[in-house]
DNA sequence: TATGAATGAGGCTTCATTCAT
DNA sequence: AATGAATGAAGCCTCATTCAT
């Protein structure tokens, strides 16, 4: 009985994942809800059955990165804990854009930058994942300082921002140039500059 | 003679001036044609015209920015000749960000960013502009290397991709957020680091 | 058992219920199946399983304002015996609409309005109610004229028309003009006739 | 060069002609855009030109209907000046419905019947048009009790009321009957009401 | 008795573009 | 240099109904 109601959810989880590819992709304007259909082979109602309308669809889809990003199948520790953690944290966003011929920027920056307005809850999603990372990135930071490896001077929140500004810039120049060698360069430059807060630290 | 031929540029020109706010807020995926004719108050064909395709328009646009950029009339000097010109360059986007309320990002980086792979030649346009920018800044940390003021190992043009990665990060982050704190505080670092680099220098 | 069985059918009055506000406030096309649902809070098959279809629905509708009407919980009493009765009969529905603010005809009337010459049955529900509302008050003119109250030359049918016609239409127009005034001054013209019928017989 | 410009705006009155004969056929729920370009044989982006929206097409429909009723070409006098007009006027209504069969009622009742509360500027053209009516009867009414054909005491808007409700009722329940001998009768008692009142007047 | 997934047609509207004048 | 009518595909969404469980 169970097992032969899970093709049901299939279903939902084939347009799911289907939108969130296109999403990050083309972004939500240009991805239609006839191509997500397509993509994942199901019906014009099944869309409405399960998400009422696009909004709704993309409501899901940042739900799921969201889970997907703070659960044990994250492409890449968000949890950071060391200055090597970070490090490749950082360089993951390089790596995994020219894995992808530098065609794509971040799934969740993509989707935000497409919002207008209006789409107030949406944005909150979006906002929600950012928050996360950020309090990740500066909890990090912080514990850093408290330790004395960082200048009691240096706000580790404004550090966060540094990092997720470089990571989306980059991405982003990365996508509109074809070419990963900028977002390459300004990672290097940005652990430059940690490193040389971290110079200040009596070892 | 003189005054027919007026209003006949006028219509091109409104439309462009229309197309190039309307891209710069929106994208041009979430802009139509519709909306620029309406807001440029001009007629169907008026648009054919002068433009042919959308893509057309597109193209007009990117090329009246870039000749924009490079005039006189540059929202901000492009031509950094000193460390104050580029910390004024720096701001400079900071602070016009916020002018709008925190709504848009870079115009040229947005219509790029919804560039598909089959608009070779818009995606050209784009790159002549972030090539020229990348040139002025390149040129200013290679002059500021052979006066000294910066280590032989620093890469004049590594710097500029980390500026320009800084600019269009800080920009896309502030309008997802609608809030331009994470962007100020990547500049206030970006700027630390630069001081980093010129500090070994003998004076 | 008994306490399992009574939400059972709960769910059938409720649908029906649901139903037939939606139809009277806006029409059976504007209403939709799921707004029946919705509003009556059953699910999808709750309605296939009782009613069939939409149609089915409609004409379960019908039913229940027929058997309604003819009962002891009419909303006012069809069985006209006195002028009195009659003339408390006609101001009802003045009032009935003006208590719901003008935005609503008559129940009967709407969904027969609606109906398309396809829909044999349903209008046959329509004509049941109406046929039944016009028998009983042909039967209080009949009864008037049997009584020489009213003259042998006056057809009490055709007065059974008259009072129903003005009811349908004073409806009508008090529902597009969202006021209930000419719907008024229509049953005072009504009456005044009557009773000029009336005053030709012999008391 | 004119002749030839005519086509043009044919394709917007064959929609208009299309859509007033569907409306008052079926009312507007129940017409589709589509039915109304297959009928008048024109495309989908004709009618978004010149209408915009499915309720722009409605409001012109009605403005036609409006210039149609006052202008010469009206199917019936509506300037009412003699005792004589005003029984043709009424008659009209009877023997047009039988003519098509009883199968629909006012076009102007049938599309304002289907409004909802947010159409408030379709609901408005309704509403002019029944006022027009409105005024044109009670000028009649008021000018017979100018002459002393009618008893000072009697109001003649609320005799035009007493008309339009009578029109539009016998109507309504001719089209749901499908058979137009109620509103026959009511016509007659109605007639026979008005001369009642007239008998009152030494001639 | 009840659930809710699945279907596919059709609803209204907007799109970018071309055509005739 | 300019008009705006015409096109048809595609956009998102809702519809009534059926199916599998």
């Amino acid at each position: 009985m169970k097992t032969k109601s899970i093709p049901a959810d299939n279903a939902r989880q084939r347009m799911i994942q289907a939108a969130q590819e296109l999403f990050h992709l083309q972004g939500i304007h240009a991805t239609s809800v006839d191509q997500v259909l397509r993509k994942s082979g199901t019906g014009k109602s099944q869309f409405s059955h399960y998400f009422k309308t696009k909004d709704g669809l993309v409501h899901v889809v940042l739900q799921n990165i969201h889970v997907w990003l703070r659960g044990p199948d994250a492409p890449v520790n968000y949890g950071v804990q060391t200055w090597q953690d970070l490090e490749t944290w950082l360089r993951f966003f390089v790596q995994a854009q020219q894995r992808y011929g530098c065609d794509r920027a971040c799934p969740v920056g993509t989707i935000g930058n497409d919002l207008s307005d209006k789409q107030v809850l949406l944005r909150q999603d979006v906002r929600l994942i950012f928050e996360w990372v950020r309090g990740q990135l500066s909890r990090f930071f912080a514990e850093r300082r408290a330790l004395g490896e960082i200048k009691d001077t240096v706000d580790p929140e404004s550090l966060a921002d540094f990092c997720i500004v470089i990571v989306q810039g980059g991405l982003f120049v990365g996508k509109i140039n074809r070419d990963g060698s900028a977002f390459d360069n300004t990672v290097s430059h940005a652990l430059a500059y940690l490193k040389s807060i971290k110079q200040n630290h009596v070892e």
